[in-house]
DNA sequence: CCAGCCCATCGGACTTCCCGATGGGGCCAT
DNA sequence: ATGGCCCCATCGGGAAGTCCGATGGGCTGG
């Protein structure tokens, strides 16, 4: 099996038809097109629906295509360990974990957890929860930080720190005077929803899928920075991961609001693939950091 | 890059030298040469020193095997995906779980945990910690079973059900008549450990090194069978998960002591590799069933 | 119904691939 | 030391693969 004619599959798949994926390889169309059947005799089943259009993938083809791109995937990663490169490391993470947490392990982590640098090139990726899970299974991120709270579906992955969450607000806001705050005195004020996936689910674990039907929600994705600028302005209230606002609490731009039941601290979990190779002692040192600057970890 | 000159880097490095490599491929000894020889060339580095006794890896070439493997054992599975064949699941898992909870497990599984089929063809292999380690990052396991005692690196994994730890002896044992019994009075008598790695270290953990340091310690690996039934006989006591031996106490053959101190109960873990495909929803059964089975599961 | 696009096929030039044969070099027993 | 033996690289030739441009059939949309 040539990873070529896995190559051209994968063009054909992302350009819908064998012209347009000979253009983008640089190959003539016929070549391609020889390629793609000796791959079908090589496989002995055809992959591809020949139409006057363009292409289209067949079952099989549609069952193929994942593993010929981590196919692909891999043949970087060994002709990369093999000439001894820097281990590549593509770190995924939520916006909530890259605005406050993250960088402060990268940094520990490159500037040494002990004076050892761990010689790996970094390319951190921040999207939402479902955006990170889809691109970590396509073999697009080798480590993926999440918030664990207990519900979807569940998968390996290594517990790295605890965090209480935290419902913050404007020092001016009404609630923030009040001694404590019930979850029905939530329902009057506009709710800033940072993530799907996680703040939002927090909400609904904890207090039932009534509240959010009841309570006025603004969706902001894509920048913490303005939520959290939004939020300290007046415009409503927010339950986040006490890390990601630790500085905006402790310079008295945002405070928390002392509800009534407490809310179940989340934990932050990492997942990465079993051989990564070379990057792996490098997870294993930011892991350290990771858990040393865990504030409720367990003394065990 | 061609899949056939992984396939004879993987055969020199197994077999020792370019001829033997050649012998078990079924190709002449030159064409295997030439293979290596397109190898290094496409790589960029040179992989293998030849020698007049045979050929050995370079330090590029030690790198490069574990990718050249997985990228064999990828494209296995991306043949049997494009096939559409039964997806594979190779298990594995340490005796004392395979002895008395997989089965359980994998027949209930089989049988339809709600009537669906999983339709995957199940390769059960048993073997130590260690052992099992070894063979899941080779990529040879797509599933793995352990203990998680809390010791040893972090690892990505799931977890998947819950177990106390129970002391056992024969009902004629000298402890057993005892209505408490402590660690102090273990040291006394033969210490029967089934695998290393797990009871042994759990015994550390709970009672420090020294005890094992006393104890007199016999080690039998590979059949928990023929451990259990020297037990009844009477030689010694061991430390266990309680399902390895759940029938063994029902039928009164073995009889748990009554340590003063509580034993912390241990939790069986899965580990599985993110892109198993097809396998990947056999795997979700498998650990539904076995998360009905958990007889200490959180209500959560 | 025709222009335009897409794909399969063909023939030819070129390269790759595999084999058997040959030869150099190290190891070991004589 | 030296000859036998094994290991590996190289060579030449035949077979197969690979790529290209050209050609033609089929489908689509105007």
């Amino acid at each position: 099996m040539d990873s070529r004619y896995l190559r051209a599959f994968v063009a054909v798949a992302e350009h819908g038809g064998i012209s347009a994926a000979a253009q983008a390889l640089g190959y003539a169309q016929s070549s391609v097109s020889a390629q793609l059947k000796r791959l079908e005799a090589d496989l002995g089943v055809s992959v591809l629906v020949r139409a006057g259009t363009g292409a289209v993938l067949t079952e099989a083809g549609t069952r193929l295509l994942p593993y010929a791109r981590e196919s692909l995937e891999l043949e970087e990663r060994l002709r990369r360990a093999a000439r001894g490169d820097r281990p590549r490391l593509r770190i995924g993470a939520p916006e909530s974990l890259a605005h406050a947490w993250l960088p402060e392990v990268l940094a520990a982590l490159e500037y040494g957890a002990g004076g050892t640098r761990t010689g790996a090139d970094v390319a951190l990726t921040v999207a939402p929860r479902r955006g990170l899970e889809r691109a970590f299974e396509a073999g697009e991120l080798d480590l993926m930080f999440e918030y664990d709270n207990g519900v979807g579906p569940v998968r390996p992955h290594a517990v790295v720190g605890h965090c209480r969450s935290v419902l913050v607000a404007a020092s001016g806001h009404p609630l923030a005077r009040q001694e404590t705050v019930t979850a029905e005195q939530l329902l009057g004020y506009d709710f800033l929803v940072a993530e799907r996936g996680c703040t939002s689910e927090m909400l609904v674990d904890r207090f039932g899928r009534d509240l959010l039907a009841g309570a006025q929600q603004t969706l902001l994705q894509g920048s913490m920075a303005a939520l959290l600028r939004l939020i300290g302005h007046g415009h409503g209230i927010t339950l986040l991961p006490e890390l990601t606002v630790t500085r905006e609490l402790r310079e008295g731009e945002l405070v928390e609001l002392r509800l009534s039941e407490r809310i179940r601290p989340v934990s932050i979990v990492a997942q990465w693939h079993p051989r990564l190779g070379p990057a792996e002692s490098a997870v294993r040192a930011l892991l350290a950091v990771a858990h040393q600057a865990d504030p409720l970890r367990d003394p065990d």
